[in-house]
DNA sequence: TCCATTTTGTAACAATTGTTACACCTAATT
DNA sequence: AATTAGGTGTAACAATTGTTACAAAATGGA
């Protein structure tokens, strides 16, 4: 356990002890979730800080008309919406599915509080925490104002591209769920990832997608 | 000083004591901006915690082309990219632009986090204001996943509505820097408002706008 | 291996938005 | 009152994306 909650970064920069007695104070418990399960549904009140310890969720956020757009996948370990536990607003903004089975640990909003004020290396960690959530909600919004959907493709591969380390990218996930990442369609999203390749600015291959003009591609960004 | 970083949030719930203490702590410089002056370029390295004190400010974040979109405008007393002190990224995400003239203090980085660490208080209404950056971000997001031009609008409009309690809008900006703000073109956005008046939806009298159908204005969104 | 499910490609068409250009209006300044 | 600059309305056309539908391909279990 704290070794996940260290992995999470709350935990990080702290010795076992001062480890040990964070955890102590934070009278938690442990809730499971099967596949698919809903955790959180969009406006339930936050009133705990819930930290995804095993398994996958993702979030969604439901427009008006009950589309819904899927902002992001999240691994365990990490803490989930700590930007709500605080702050003006104290309802949730998404609502998060598990991916998978998950175990979720949720902490009262007040221990978790108590304790992160007694201890500053904690404190520090919280707040890299939510900066970090800042920081990953500034990214998407540059990445939605990317005016074409090639140029989200663009933006993606290059992406991929340094993260993977090669000119051979193996997407992470089905067109489909991209399209539903990039907020279009998935038709058009097919469409313009073979006009692409048709140019012979990538060339596709199942999930392999090769850049052969990265110069044209950053042209689109 | 004291009062402008009570109401910037900084100092909520303090004592005159502890804010002046605080503040003894800060080491700060001011500075001082003229009208469209820049005050922070996008990928400047933050190390220092900037607060306006006086007057307003734009960010814009410039995409790869070098066309920029508005994200907001922000009025004194307020501090400015919190999310960025601290956290993985050190980089300013957007560029910074005096509205009006401007005062602005900055805090060196160590004696802010020195300072914030030590006072219980102060560290909550700084982790407050970074969550608020965070809703905000978040319904930024929710805002720009809107499909139409016309459910922007209606989003905007009805979001006004509840401000100005008043179904007749005063139009805060022009029609120019709304479509600056929607991520859309001028011609684009006159266009509907005018569909919007013509199936008398809304009505426009220059910046006046009045919401004659405000369930069909909803069923927009 | 075979079946069921999911994923992908594709085409025709509709709808939306962008582009460009120009005229008109308004407000501020001289 | 005249001038100027910024804001707005609008039209024709281009470009992009969505919608819908169907077939083919890939995948994963039984």
């Amino acid at each position: 356990m704290l070794e996940i909650l260290t992995k999470s970064g709350l935990f990080k920069n702290m010795s076992d002890n001062e480890k040990n007695h964070c955890l102590s104070q934070f009278n938690y418990q442990i809730k499971n979730y099967k596949k698919q399960e809903v955790i959180v549904y969009a406006q339930d009140e936050v009133i705990q800080q819930l930290i995804l310890l095993v398994g996958s969720v993702k979030n969604e956020m439901s427009d008006y008309n009950g589309k819904t757009v899927k902002i992001t996948d999240m691994e365990a370990p990490r803490l989930l919406a700590p930007g709500f536990l605080f702050g003006n607003i104290s309802h949730y903004p998404v609502s998060i599915f598990a991916n998978a089975h998950c175990e979720i640990m949720a902490i009262n909003k007040r221990d978790f509080t108590n304790t992160i004020l007694e201890n500053k290396q904690l404190q520090l960690n919280f707040i890299n925490l939510i900066s970090n959530q800042t920081q990953f909600l500034t990214r998407k919004i540059n990445f939605l104002n990317l005016k074409s959907i090639k140029a989200k493709i663009a933006h993606f591969l290059l992406n991929q591209h340094i993260q993977q380390n090669n000119d051979t990218i193996l997407l992470p996930q089905s067109q489909t769920q991209l399209a539903e990442l990039f907020g279009v369609t998935r038709p058009s999203l097919s469409r313009s990832m073979n006009e692409l390749s048709r140019d012979s600015i990538i060339s596709i291959q199942g999930k392999k997608v090769k850049l052969l003009d990265i110069v044209t591609l950053k042209s689109y960004l």
